[in-house]
DNA sequence: TGAGTGATGACAGGTTCTGTCATCACACTA
DNA sequence: TAGTGTGATGACAGAACCTGTCATCACTCA
């Protein structure tokens, strides 16, 4: 055996998210969560920047899943269609880890600073699709409107599947929820 | 004279904007702003609930204008008709006093912590026109689809509004960002 | 004149986060 | 096999944020 156990990251990320989810995030403190994972405070802070960082480890993965759909749609597609196809390729890729991903909300939903660092990296998440776009030669602010178009269609259609029945799946909520807005769109006065 | 100076909550305000402009928000502490008031540590606490909340205090105007545009708007007006009115009139707000609005942004947008906060406060935006119109009678999710699309219209026009001319007033730039919005879902693939 | 109210001061203390140096396992090289 | 990095961790100190608690004092009102 080595002088440490392996997998630091990985056992600091599980700590926490047992003690948060055990006795919420608040009333955890980070000396816990390490004493927990057999480490030091100072160690946390050299894996994760912060104590709620250590909930958004999925965001790259997001990120990449996000710009590599638009990198590699048809070039003859839409900015908006391309923007639709790759939010729903992020929720069906969540839907997958659906468990996972409603107990990791449960936790975020209830505490205001971890509804911050959410919405923070959503932003991120848009102007990922924003270079990406841009890249394939959608000019601003088409990139830009387009891709905060599909986040906050994102973000209504996930609060829906987090209320919702646990028998609808993200995909199919994002979809609705795009023609839903599709209508309310319809409705405008034309310009 | 009482026994204070009159206006404690104001003096913090003046001297924590003064210091994040003056030094930056991270070398800023609150020790430092109360000084310059003349107040304890404290008491800041008394009046914002962290060193990031003196920034926001217009949030609140800020909800209360939409909202009532919302509810003020003709019964006969589409969700995303009344929705676009209300940031309109919101951008028309901020017009009056773009000199401290961009100053203020400046700070804000120079920290990621502040860029948080603003998040979280633009989303109580959405939630508050969510709210207005699902008064007036527009159904979920519509209501919030339509609350959510004008917000993620305005950061774009904001933002832009900020890196453009001096010149060009933001609700223009909100126009004409409205404008593209349109065009860029007109080239959608229809349902 | 005295009680009540509200804002502030004073102080202690927990928690988060950072800087710094020491320690130790492992890999690589001569 | 011995020596030499290198990288991850531990240990410790400390600044700053934020909260709880009690005392103080001006003002108001009966």
């Amino acid at each position: 055996m080595g002088r440490w156990e392996p997998n630091a990251r990985g056992r600091l990320a599980q700590a926490a998210l047992e003690l948060y989810a055990e006795q919420g995030y608040e009333r955890t403190t980070v000396g816990e969560i390490t004493a927990r994972a057999g480490l030091t405070e100072r160690t946390f802070y050299r894996h994760y920047a912060d104590k709620r960082e250590v909930l958004f480890f999925g965001t790259e993965m997001a990120k990449e899943l996000l710009a590599r759909s638009v990198a590699d749609a048809p070039a003859e597609a839409s900015a908006m269609d391309v923007v639709g196809a790759a939010v729903e390729a992020l929720a069906a890729r969540l839907q997958e880890n659906s468990e996972q991903v409603r107990l990791r909300d449960a936790i975020v939903s209830a505490n205001a600073e971890l509804r911050e660092r959410e919405l923070i990296k959503l932003a991120g998440l848009a102007d990922a699709m924003t270079d990406a776009l841009r890249e394939r030669g959608t000019p601003e602010p088409a990139a830009r409107l387009a891709a905060e178009t599909g986040i906050a269609l994102f973000k209504v259609a996930f609060a829906r599947w987090i209320d919702g029945p646990d028998q609808s799946a993200l995909p199919d909520v994002l979809r609705a929820s795009t023609q839903e807005l599709w209508n309310v769109l319809a409705e405008r006065t034309p310009t």
